[in-house]
DNA sequence: GCCGCGGCTGGAACGTGTTTCCGAGAGCTG
DNA sequence: CAGCTCTCGGAAACACGTTCCAGCCGCGGC
């Protein structure tokens, strides 16, 4: 089913605590706060041990993203977009990230640069990351339950709602990214979002 | 002339062979390889210098990014794609630009890692970035030839121009993204650029 | 000519990501 | 128990972005 990397469960306790501190940093003071020594402090693990467990600063941060991003597909499933047709519920699930972005944005700021920092050691959590998104979105443009959400094994998306759901995913990052560096507001974001799914998904000349 | 201060142009020549300077290691070994007491250095000027006239090493690459897209605006009006329709067009000014930036690749990561820091400092220098690059998409949807794109002073795209502009915009810049921590290589991203664009074009049910 | 105002230079200094080293304890093996 | 290995904690060391300072130099104003 679910799963990334190694991160849920089966991840180790010092491992998650390590998480769990630069995810608490970050919801406090964004990218910057997120200082290594203090972090290996407030876990209570010396630095060493945390760079046996990730690679870098990004490593760790994109760990915490993808534990978000598990906590995103639990809500998910448990409340899935519920409009009339895909667009609304597109719509929808976009504002429902939106507005769990926006309760912690240093902490949004801080996994998105390192989503973006670029780093090809992180390509395969981020490939990852993508693939949970796209599932979402593909569940999305379809209209699950509450009930058939969580039974999903993928039964295959068609060609047109991968690559629907891919380019959603695209224009959603590259969204992101523009909000993080002040380009545009959360609700110019959204805006945008709603217009150019609009966009993606006219099936007429619109 | 313009008068800064003392010096006449002669700050408008330092700080061009400063972003000079970043370009050309930036293309030997890429993002870390700009270290800027090797640019001031090299660039015949103190560290202070360099940071009265860039805010950070970030504020620096996105000034070479803005050299960079004026030389390709340049070349885009010499010779702007030619296709039949607008998706050829898309695909063409889409696989030139990767062309270029496969030329100098550590440079091409470099000023991309430096466009998704998600800095706020930079928000107006990206947004008149990400403006350059909507018009020449405006510009290839329309097929303007090599003697009109000189002239074309923006008459105003229609609003269907200006989505689809914005969303093959953000879907190139997450490919970029993408491919930059290589999640894809420079083949698989201009299939998927192909096949995206396919979709945010097609006015039919494709 | 002399003064004051900047900007420039060279270099020190600081913070933080990252690496490295060493000694202590824990667990295993004989 | 003795020895070996592995990991961890503690802490120093290193690199580089960034800031700060002291002194110099050129220029406009007196």
């Amino acid at each position: 089913m679910f799963q990334y990397g190694a991160m849920p469960d089966q991840m180790e306790e010092r491992a998650r605590r390590i998480v769990e501190t630069a995810v608490e940093l970050a919801e406090e003071g964004g990218f910057e706060a997120v200082r290594l020594r203090d972090v290996a402090a407030h876990a209570g693990v010396a630095l060493g041990t945390l760079y046996r467990r990730f690679d870098s600063k990004e490593d760790l941060l994109v760990a915490a993203l993808a534990m978000e991003t598990r906590n995103l597909e639990r809500r998910f499933i448990l409340h899935p977009p519920q409009g009339d047709n895909e667009l609304q519920r597109i719509v929808e699930y976009f504002a429902l990230v939106a507005k769990a972005m926006l309760r912690r944005q240093n902490l949004a700021r801080a996994l998105l640069k390192a989503a973006a920092s670029g780093d090809p050691g992180l390509s395969k959590k981020m490939a990852a990351y993508h693939e949970h998104i796209e599932r979402m979105i593909v569940m999305t443009l379809r209209g699950v339950s509450s009930e058939s959400a969580g039974q999903l094994v993928d039964p295959g998306a068609t060609p047109r709602e991968m690559r629907v759901a891919e380019a959603l995913n695209h224009i959603w990052f590259s969204l992101l990214v523009g909000w993080s560096g002040g380009l545009h507001s959360q609700a110019t974001l959204l805006e945008k979002m709603e217009s150019l799914a609009g966009l993606v998904l006219a099936r007429d000349g619109s």
